[in-house]
DNA sequence: AGAATAGTGTCTGTCAGACAGTATCGC
DNA sequence: GCGATACTGTCTGACAGACACTATTCT
């Protein structure tokens, strides 16, 4: 322990797992430690709480977020709470977990390929992250996958408007594996939150699918 | 904000809605309030983050508990994460929520009457709690009522040997509703965390109810 | 016998997985 | 027609609510 005041007390960070899908997998998006401790290594995003800058925990994950992706985050939702002597060198510290949804049009836009300091990566196969942060991932992508699991729709994951087929493809991402394509859109058909566009379809070498977008009132 | 510090460090606390069942009803233990903030106005027991005593929030939790009550607690859970500038006058702060559970044979141990410090309350009519703690106690209580409804048996809130009707009566003051006795043996049947005591049974002026206990491997 | 609670059997509707089938495009 | 993907229909088994039934004790 460096610094005497964390005798009296911790440090609190906001750490956040910024899921999206690419593809067709689930992804997680990694940024490079500048600093130490644990410099040059991989880990979620995160950084310390800023009462003089934020409202509530959940800013703090905001504000993380707006410095490390310049746009804005259509879903974010509280984990976990992480916490321990030893998870941080620098002292006792409070690690309270989000994840955040980015839809996968805007996944792109984020990261160039120019600067390494960040990139997306399978969840499934993080490699290896600073301090607990793997265990931080492996909570977030559970709680995502839970919330799907008990019929919740991940549409911010997925463009404004969409075919029931990416939909499909989107839950399937998430869940890591395969959905039967029936049972599924009668599911569909019972939900509220599923818009038809009319008159808007997607065509190709195939029959056209009809477009839909999230009801007015979605929350998901 | 009385305290300068309170600029660059949240408070963090951890506080605990600590439930049992008394007269078939899901109850709290309140803790009256000895000091400002909020000196006399009833709270779920709480307390702050001591980085030198504590290996972890749940750490902080049940040595709040241990100092209140004087019992071993099965089963504790954590919920969520409260924060914000505004929620304690003393400044920025954080508080982890925890529920846990206590056998409704040692509730009545807790609490003497002659001590007006502590009480059990209904968690359906808590009365006014100070700061935002009524928000907490919901939140609490509807993770527990989640849990149980995921067909999670609440066993830490029996004794150690108990009767299926005992189990059901404590689902159903969990859940605030009454459940249909054919469907949840049917429910029982399937599990494995339950074990008959061979040869026990409760007797009284009907036919004699068999025993149960957990399994070795129970987890709630 | 009757009250009281323990415990079981059965009907019925809902819903999910499985899988086969039909529809409509481009070529 | 054929390949490809969109979309639908139907069978079946699992399961939950509702409710009536039987079982065993004490008085």
């Amino acid at each position: 322990m460096n610094h005497p005041e964390r005798l009296l007390y911790p440090l609190v960070f906001a750490d956040v797992a910024l899921l999206s899908v690419g593809d067709d997998r689930l992804q997680v998006l990694l940024a490079r430690r500048a600093r130490e401790p644990a410099a040059g290594k991989w880990a979620l995003p995160g950084g310390i709480l800023k009462p003089a800058l934020d409202g509530s925990l959940k800013d703090t994950a905001l504000r993380i977020l707006r410095d490390k992706v310049h746009v804005d985050i259509p879903h974010i939702e509280q984990v976990h709470t992480f916490s321990g002597p030893t998870r941080d060198e620098r002292g006792w510290s409070v690690s309270v977990l989000f994840y955040a949804l980015l839809p996968r049009d805007r996944v792109n836009a984020l990261v160039s390929p120019k600067v390494a300091e960040v990139k997306w990566a399978d969840v499934a196969d993080p490699g290896r992250l600073a301090f607990d942060h793997e265990a931080l991932l492996a909570s977030a992508v559970g709680a995502l996958q839970d919330k799907v699991l008990r019929n919740a729709l991940p549409l911010h994951l997925l463009p404004e408007r969409f075919t029931l087929s990416e939909l499909q493809r989107t839950c399937e991402a998430v869940l890591g594996r395969p959905l039967d394509k029936s049972a599924f859109r009668r599911r569909l058909r019972a939900y509220q939150d599923l818009v038809e566009v009319p008159g808007e379809f997607v065509r190709g070498v195939q029959r056209p699918a009809q477009l839909y977008r999230a009801s007015e009132g979605f929350e998901f």
